[in-house]
DNA sequence: TAAATATAGTTTCTTTTGAAATTACTGTTG
DNA sequence: CAACAGTAATTTCAAAAGAAACTATATTTA
């Protein structure tokens, strides 16, 4: 795979030195955080879309109701990180593949209760080893311990703010 | 700050317990990745919003010509890690904001020269400091040395990939 | 050097995304 | 129990982002 072209390859010319503008974007944080996100997002990406043509937020709703048996779409909303427009157009368009079945939520007439269907479940069974195959190809060039590490610090910076 | 609701809220129900289907999103490091990516870039983009009602290409632009006294747009795109069209409209409406001046760019000329307006660089000079901080406070609970190996292991996937 | 091809950057069009308004129902209170 | 406030989900509207087409200039090649 090529590598994009990094911020060294190109001269930065600093206009001043004082401590104020001295700013490095590719040592911002968060500018890596972006760039580490984008690359593994889109090898995620890759997966489905080649095999399904699938959407993102298809995909996240897919990998949510596929482990359980049944969630309102809040649960989903929680469980997925996604905003709730986001989610509930996810719920529109995997049930218009017929991906996705719902009934009614006897505790709440407002709320309805999903599931994949059979076909639905079909797809996320073939889906999950390919998954965690990107996964795997992802973190290939770390060690066990390295993957633990990253996890964890990751988690930390969550937990922290 | 308050903090999501996590994962483990929700009970789960796994419908079965076949190798396959047994997935759990949680422990999927692109979730992971994401919300952690979620988390970082909400952080900083609530100092660019609040301080100047600025976009995120316009900070992602800003910071890189900040630094620099002269780019292409096409450095820019690759600098940046933006698209071209988001990069074009950046340069279009840090313009219109009076922060960016461009000059006609002698080697080719197809392409200019950008750099940062005196406005524009007080600007950049202003949120320094203010990124540095959001940068701190993010990694606030990290020791410098979860720090590194952070950068370190963000780096090693992006460089594997 | 003229035609063909490639590249830098912008514009247009479409898709994706979220905020705000809306609908339908639930729970609470006078 | 009727009015009111609150909540789940959807729809509508507006903003953000990318793909493809387009313009203008540069480079290649016949």
């Amino acid at each position: 795979m090529k590598r994009d072209a990094q911020m060294k390859d190109i001269p930065t010319c600093q206009t001043g030195t004082d401590a104020e503008t001295d700013f490095d974007l590719p040592d911002f944080f968060p500018y890596q955080t972006r760039v580490f996100y984008k690359c593994v997002s889109e090898a995620v990406a890759r997966v489905y879309v080649d095999e399904y043509g699938m959407k993102p937020y298809e995909w996240r709703a897919l990998a949510i109701l596929g482990m359980s048996n049944s969630y309102t779409p809040a649960e989903l909303v929680t469980l997925s990180s996604m905003d709730k427009v986001t989610v509930s157009r996810a719920i529109a368009s995997l049930s218009k593949r017929g991906w996705l079945l719902s009934r009614s939520n006897k505790k709440d007439g407002r709320s309805r209760i999903l599931r994949t269907s059979a076909e639905g479940q079909k797809v996320f069974s073939h889906l999950v080893p390919k998954m965690r195959a990107v996964e795997q190809e992802i973190l290939g060039g770390l060690s066990q311990d390295e993957i633990s590490e990253l996890r964890r610090l990751m988690r930390k910076v969550v937990d922290g703010s």
